[in-house]
DNA sequence: CGGAGTGTCCCG
DNA sequence: CGGGACACTCCG
């Protein structure tokens, strides 16, 4: 267990009086600003920090485990249960115990260079569960009026990888990795049958879970088409309203 | 999650008062006798179970994340903490966040037939840690008057395969291996070299941590005059006594 | 380290 | 479901 750069995590057993061998826990910041409870805490993160599962105690974050809320005094606490995580900007990370990194067993089913280049661009500080996405099914987003925002739909080329992935689980896929790699978003190399037979070992986690799609010069051209039709009707339009 | 078979897990709203919506949640066993708290729980289950780690609300274990003790009067529980675990008679279990059987993945390495086999006869309930001896490690026996009682020693042929494996842990190994297989103990089948790079695929997990002994008839024989000498001893001794 | 405040547990 | 008996948290 460690926690996130600069910041420590001391135990001090009490040693006399009636709470004698009880122990207290601080923290300290990067700065040395030594913090002594968990509102403390939150106050100094904000409030883009979820602590809810953290123990402040321990010093580890624990899934759905430890049911407690101690929601200063509003006790609307269990409206918002369940949406708090979800609300956070980060991808659903693995449910284990550590909220830190964890070694993962690297199984090399292939040749050795081409699972040493994916190590080498791949490394990505928190490991996504491998169909992330369906922990999403049946959330919808809203607008700040509740209006359900409806969602896109998609050419039928693109195929889902996956078990029974929803329309939005394949654009939640795939606007995830455009707006994490740093590379060329492609889709699976391997084929469907092979990636479902055993996902965590074939499955490329960089890329999205659809099948990679052979874009021809003719799909170029129509899409140019298509761009200089919408351009001609804007010009046309705007032209009308002067 | 899943309960042990014949168990159930009931889970009640309280409808008003002033406690309306909180939840009591009771378990019945597989005769049908409802129970209401942990303590209940453990009366009914006996000594033999460990529940330190088990949360009745919730029906999950969780390894050392939550610390709570509720330990009747006695408040002696700082004292024993960390040792129970290892005080109970059940091999140690994977650490994750789940007292029940848990989906694992299968990697498929070998032919088909032996993999389907190897399913077959080695259903374990708990799964066990790979080199789950190396968690006893540091912790002798001793006998009521906290003497420590010494080891055995391995003939030479025995060689272990495993990271840096006591001769204790081999021991252990092998006893947990004679006491909880219904087929041979025959060893590893597989080489050193093969099982140390991989273990988590080619580690029999039915078999001790050992190499597999040639016995020629050679040893047998050996075995059987030394086990003649030893009877002959007796015998003289007996008569020198009568 | 104490202790008020607050929460949970367990059983009637 | 109420409520006494804890246990833990957080701050002086």
């Amino acid at each position: 267990m460690s926690l996130p750069p600069g910041w420590k995590r001391e135990e001090v057993v009490r040693q006399s009086g009636l709470s004698a061998g009880k122990t207290d826990v601080y923290y300290f910041t990067p700065d040395g600003k030594k913090i002594r409870s968990k509102p403390q805490l939150a106050r100094i993160l904000g409030e883009a920090f979820d602590l809810s599962a953290f123990d402040f105690r321990t010093g580890r974050t624990v899934y759905s485990a430890c049911r407690k809320s101690k929601r200063q005094k509003g006790s609307s606490y269990d409206f918002a249960r369940g949406v708090r995580h979800d609300a956070s900007l980060v991808l659903p990370i693995r449910q284990t115990a550590s909220i830190f990194k964890q070694p993962v067993t690297v199984i090399k089913n292939r040749s050795e260079s081409k699972s040493k280049a994916e190590l080498k661009h791949g490394i990505q500080d928190q490991p996504k569960q491998i169909f992330w996405e369906k922990r999403l099914q049946g959330l919808r987003a809203c607008d700040s009026n509740e209006e359900v925002i409806p969602s896109m739909e998609l050419p039928k080329q693109v195929q889902s990888i996956g078990p029974e992935l929803t329309t939005e689980n394949v654009l939640q896929s795939i606007s995830a990795a455009l707006h994490i790699n740093t590379g060329p978003v492609v889709g699976q190399g391997a084929s469907k049958q092979v990636i479902l037979k055993n996902p965590s070992i074939n499955m490329d986690t960089q890329q999205p879970h659809i099948q990679q799609i052979l874009v021809s010069s003719d799909d170029i051209h129509r899409q140019e088409q298509r761009v200089q039709l919408a351009r001609q009707k804007l010009q046309d339009l705007i032209q009308t309203l002067e």
